[in-house]
DNA sequence: GAGAAACTGTTGCACCTGCAACTATTCTGT
DNA sequence: ACAGAATAGTTGCAGGTGCAACAGTTTCTC
């Protein structure tokens, strides 16, 4: 039944391992990528909301930021009415090299997918949905239990 | 379209969180599971059979064999005619606490796919085996191409 | 208004992992 | 039979991550 988990963790890995390998164009190494996207998708957002979205904490969150703004990849406002927490913003550099990303995203998914029913590939998308938001849930509820 | 891998990868991360903030009866953490399970679902295979079967470098595999064999869970028998590879086999204290490991690493998976017709995880799955053997495939290749 | 609690982000630390280089052993071609 | 290639496993190193403790800011409570 945990046959689930191990081929989850393995897709994973296999895409780490995969996107390591290749050469990006631009300074930005494959793990920064999730971080671009999800600041693209939502600009503006705070760092702990950024951290929740992608599911890793949120000091990883400041770390990796701190190389995307050395680079000149994002913008860290501070809320006029509250010093505490950033907007994050993508800067021009940023979404100029968000084309590449996207493709090189996706290529491993096509890579991925190929040859699978689009109907099987809908009810995926569907369950891991689902799975998401539940090991969302689960998590909120653990750290409440600290 | 690369939401596939984002909430893979969110998935795969938040078990990861999740198991360590659970506590172990033995003194096999949360990371061991995956290799305890793969040593005791067919024994007496090479550490490098293991590291393709999880997808993990060789280097990581050896790694936490050690920590298994010193803490007396596996044993590493060296073939009689080859005396490079090993064959990694559970003791008896590993098969002992095989069925702790194996309910843990099923609570989650139940509590992950609660309220998900069976119809759907079956597709779930079939899906799942698929990309993953493409993965594998696609990670050969790359090696092959070093 | 003052102190306590909550919130947001940062930093030190420990741990884990992949990669490349290495050792030891076995296989291959001549 | 021997030199070189191939194979299995180990180790040094660099990089990334979570956790806990921390600092600064805001909100709550009295």
């Amino acid at each position: 039944m945990s046959k689930f988990m191990k081929m989850l963790n393995n897709i994973s890995r296999s895409q780490a391992i995969y996107r390591h390998g290749r050469i990006s164009a631009c300074d930005l190494q494959s793990g920064h990528y999730a971080f671009a996207l999800a600041i693209c998708r939502l600009p503006g957002r705070s760092q702990e909301e950024i951290a929740k979205d992608l599911c890793v904490n949120k000091s990883t969150v400041a770390r990796n930021l701190n190389y995307l703004e050395e680079k000149g990849y994002i913008l860290r406002k501070a809320l006029p009415n509250d010093k505490r927490q950033f907007c994050v913003f993508p800067t021009e550099k940023m979404l100029a090299v968000l084309p590449e990303i996207k493709a090189a995203s996706d290529e491993w998914m096509k890579l991925l997918s190929e040859g699978i029913a689009q109907s099987e590939l809908d009810v995926f998308n569907g369950v891991l949905e689902k799975m998401q938001q539940r090991a969302r849930e689960i998590i909120e509820k653990q750290e409440e239990n600290k």
